[in-house]
DNA sequence: TTGGAATGTCAACAAGGCTGACATAAACTG
DNA sequence: CAGTTTATGTCAGCCTTGTTGACATTCCAA
């Protein structure tokens, strides 16, 4: 029964539940490798993963508040706040009182957390450029439509607004 | 300097580096709505995305050993352990000695563990679904391409394993 | 001037990684 | 066949990173 529209008459079987499974596995898998470089670097210091995400963002928007920080993130900002309290302390991240709304703290990172964000980022970006260029252009245009329609729509949106601002 | 490759005679523009980044961040928001479904049903249990993804490869590989779960899920033996545990003493999953061998231990989903995981991956699955359907059937080919190529080597050889096992 | 928003801090806790120490069964070796 | 090694699984304890709740501070805005 779990397969029986594939019987139907259009080419629909992309998706059967076993092509959904594959799916599934392919996006576990994946993402394994995905996080593998950059965890590795960052082992050797004392940092995980949150703080690769805080300098990748940080970097990507500068100035960015913690408000916003927390919003893309999708964590507490108590979680947010022993992350980033650490990359201050240790010169990697800049906090700026807002001058517009002193309430506010934008958020920088420094010449030393410009060499890290590179040295993670370069790390990551080889791996994707090597699935990229093995898998073609057709492929990573399906790609991202496929990763795109599967984020919760709120994420779509912040994820759409970084893609316009970036380039 | 960056983007330079650009300019070069072929269309590589999907290998600049701003887009590779919007791969990045592609990977990370669209891996947000993969887990949440789940995670939304898990938490009110006692359980966690551990206890998923065991129950997600027991269901795939009935009878499978707690080395080959192992290797599956990249995880240490201790962390599994615990996992495991407590969905035995739940009466989720069956452990059985081994006939051959009698250090290993078979690993089986109970009629309640089937019926968790069922919960679970139509949940997952329907997102999945949905991704799918709104992106085409060329876009999952190569949504597909580019996730096996992110992979790990040892991983990709575990993923087609499993594949080619299953239907 | 008072209420609400943004930020930060402290404390306590849970999930799920990790390492180290160890128990047992099986397999190998002299 | 006794002794050693290997494979497997378990237990105890630690770390990161997520969570809630309570609360202080600062400032904007009605």
């Amino acid at each position: 029964m779990a397969d029986g529209r594939a019987a139907s008459g259009e080419n629909l079987l992309y998706l059967t539940d076993e092509q959904l499974r594959q799916g599934i596995e392919a996006m576990f898998f994946a993402y394994r490798g995905f996080t593998a470089d950059p965890d590795r670097i960052l082992t050797d210091m004392a940092y995980g993963r949150a703080h690769h995400r805080a300098i990748h963002f940080i970097n990507r928007a500068p100035g960015t508040t913690v408000n916003n920080l927390l919003n893309i993130l999708g964590v507490t900002k108590q979680s947010l706040n022993r992350v980033l309290r650490t990359l201050i302390e240790d010169g990697l991240v800049e906090s700026h009182v807002g001058t517009a709304d002193k309430r506010e703290r934008h958020l920088y990172l420094t010449e030393a957390g410009h060499a890290l964000e590179q040295q993670l980022s370069d790390a990551q970006r080889a791996r994707m450029r090597a699935a990229f260029r093995d898998a073609g252009p057709d492929a990573v245009a399906g790609f991202r439509t496929v990763l795109e329609a599967m984020m919760d729509s709120e994420m779509q949106r912040t994820y759409t607004r970084l893609k316009e601002s970036g380039a």
